[in-house]
DNA sequence: AATACGGGGAG
DNA sequence: CTCCCAGTATT
């Protein structure tokens, strides 16, 4: 159990104030709908938020339910999320909604059980939409929490920790928007802008370098990442295609293993020589 | 604990 | 080109 005293009190304080005047007005902050939460959350897992703004405001005009969502067939769904990567968010989103069966849970532990819902993304949902004390972490917030706090970035389960001591009972949401909109903006990973900072005074990070060591990411150029982003682009565009097709247009000799990948992943689906988006009837194969 | 998973933007 | 982003599921 934290108990930070003097320090984390000052720090509330300040956040808070900062954030009345400073904070970001984003479209999922206006609404208590968990499905609406939902949405944003499984958007904005890996995203950023300049991204997802106008994806969410049109995934919702086509969407504008759980009901509706769960209703429509997958590839409808996949072609709303094109372009926004991790297209199986858009797959466990789908499914989380059918599971849900009219009704999203709002407590923690439910919603951890839904696809594509992990401990973020449960406690987000959870405190969004009920403005319950929950207590949970996303990187801008380990961020944050971590460098105030104990001078360094904080793994998950000590943000976990810390927030847990911190969240103010009666203004949870409000807490975890600002602490959000503090890392996006001024607590930054890289070159944080302390001079704009309204926690320098009680932050045990300032003025050092407190961004932790980095691992080296996989190469992206060669990867089958690119590939795969390339064949669900075009069957979003095209609705249906073959597979010699697909190789025209992509050429690279991975294709076809990972069409039966991707098949298998039920992103896609296979019926004789016809590759296309899940749950689409009608549309042929077009020929390039 | 490590790895795969998209795509766009910043440095 | 590398690193980053309101992470999750799988191994």
């Amino acid at each position: 159990m934290y108990t930070f005293g003097i320090r984390a009190r000052g720090f509330r304080a300040r956040l808070l104030r900062w954030y009345g005047r400073h904070g970001r007005a984003l479209p999922w902050r206006r609404t208590r709908d968990p499905y609406r939460i939902l949405v944003s959350e499984v958007m904005l897992q890996q995203t950023q938020v300049a991204r997802v703004v106008p994806a969410y405001g049109r995934f919702l005009r086509r969407f504008p339910t759980l009901r509706a969502l769960a209703r429509a067939p997958l590839g409808h769904v996949l072609v709303q999320w094109s372009g926004l990567g991790y297209p199986r968010r858009a797959r466990d989103l789908h499914r989380a909604a059918r599971l849900a069966r009219g009704r999203l849970p709002t407590d923690v532990a439910a919603l951890d059980e839904l696809p594509g819902i992990g401990t973020y993304t449960a406690g987000a949902v959870a405190c969004f939409s009920t403005g319950a004390p929950v207590a949970f972490a996303d990187t801008n917030i380990r961020r944050v929490l971590g460098r105030v706090l104990l001078g360094r970035t904080a793994t998950e389960r000590e943000a976990v920790e810390i927030d847990a001591a911190l969240v103010p009972r009666g203004d949870a949401a409000r807490w975890h928007h600002a602490l959000m909109d503090l890392g996006a903006t001024v607590c930054v990973t890289r070159a944080p802008r302390c001079d704009a900072c309204p926690v320098f005074e009680p932050c045990l990070a300032k003025g050092t370098d407190a961004s932790p060591a980095t691992r080296r990411q996989a190469a992206f150029a060669t990867s089958d990442r690119r590939v795969r982003g390339a064949i669900m682009r075009i069957l979003a565009e095209r609705r249906a295609a073959t597979l010699p097709t697909l190789r025209n247009a992509i050429a690279d000799h991975r294709v076809a293993r990972l069409v039966a990948q991707l098949s298998e992943e039920g992103l896609l689906s296979v019926r004789g020589e016809r590759i296309a988006l899940p749950g689409l009837r009608r549309a042929r194969a077009s020929r390039s």
